[in-house]
DNA sequence: GCCGTTCGTCTACAGTCGTAGTACTACTGG
DNA sequence: CCAGTAGTACTACGACTGTAGACGAACGGC
């Protein structure tokens, strides 16, 4: 289970456009990502290369392609966290959240944040467990 | 600052046998990725292209090279990071933080080393603050 | 019914990566 | 002094990516 997907930068913003509105075609995501500036064709090629690594697929709705996510945003972005994690932590995931701490840049907020997060995390897993 | 680097696996591979030794020929390196069982040119061949990107020096040592990393371990894993959370998370790490803690896979005692490490930090800024 | 517009397909090209063979060079033992 | 060995540089090649032009098919207005 799991297969890993690795994806650029360009290739996640396409994925994204498509998470965000569950079907669109080569043109809304040329326009969702016009920052881009990206050609027609562009595009298409990319939709159509994703197609072939199975992370998305087509309807053909009159002569054009309505394409949708056939891998969800949480499953993305689980393998590509995870892969991160084995690469540069030797897959330890508490060493990655270490890394954050120790950077330079955050901010006291998020640590609040976090730890309100784990121990919301811990109350759920509690409660589950009984 | 912090210019990004993106490396991939085996080139992570490569330089954490130079973080680890600090001065290490394409022999030794090869030795230590001996599980990959690349030809000596091929790991010769990685070395130079790091070079290129200037990642890595070497000293001429007789008629070897001794290559050292320019780029920190810590640089590496921070601006790797930085990237994934930009590409997946808008950015936000504690967004990324909050993706582990929905994984499926947290143990019980990951939650407490990462509250553990929390807490340290915390006394740390504010120790540092006054 | 013809023509331009619109879409998708095919082809292409430069850049990077993993991989490695070939060629050149310089030491080292006899 | 010569040959084998060890080490680097150059070249190559298939795969994938970003980028996009050229081509062909189909639809819609006139």
């Amino acid at each position: 289970m799991s297969d890993t997907h690795e994806l650029t930068d360009l290739q996640v913003d396409v994925m994204r456009v498509l998470w965000q509105s569950s079907g669109a075609t080569a043109q809304d995501v040329r326009a969702a990502l016009a920052a881009r500036e990206l050609a027609p064709t562009t595009v298409a090629t990319l939709l159509t290369r994703l197609e072939k690594r199975g992370l998305v697929a087509h309807d053909t709705e009159g002569r054009q392609y309505v394409y949708r996510a056939l891998v969800s945003e949480d499953a993305i972005r689980d393998s590509m966290v995870k892969g991160l994690a084995d690469r540069l932590f030797g897959g330890d995931i508490t060493a990655l959240v270490s890394h954050f701490l120790e950077a330079q840049d955050v901010a006291p907020g998020d640590l609040d944040k976090v730890r309100e997060m784990i121990a919301a995390k811990e109350s759920e897993l509690r409660r589950r467990k009984r």
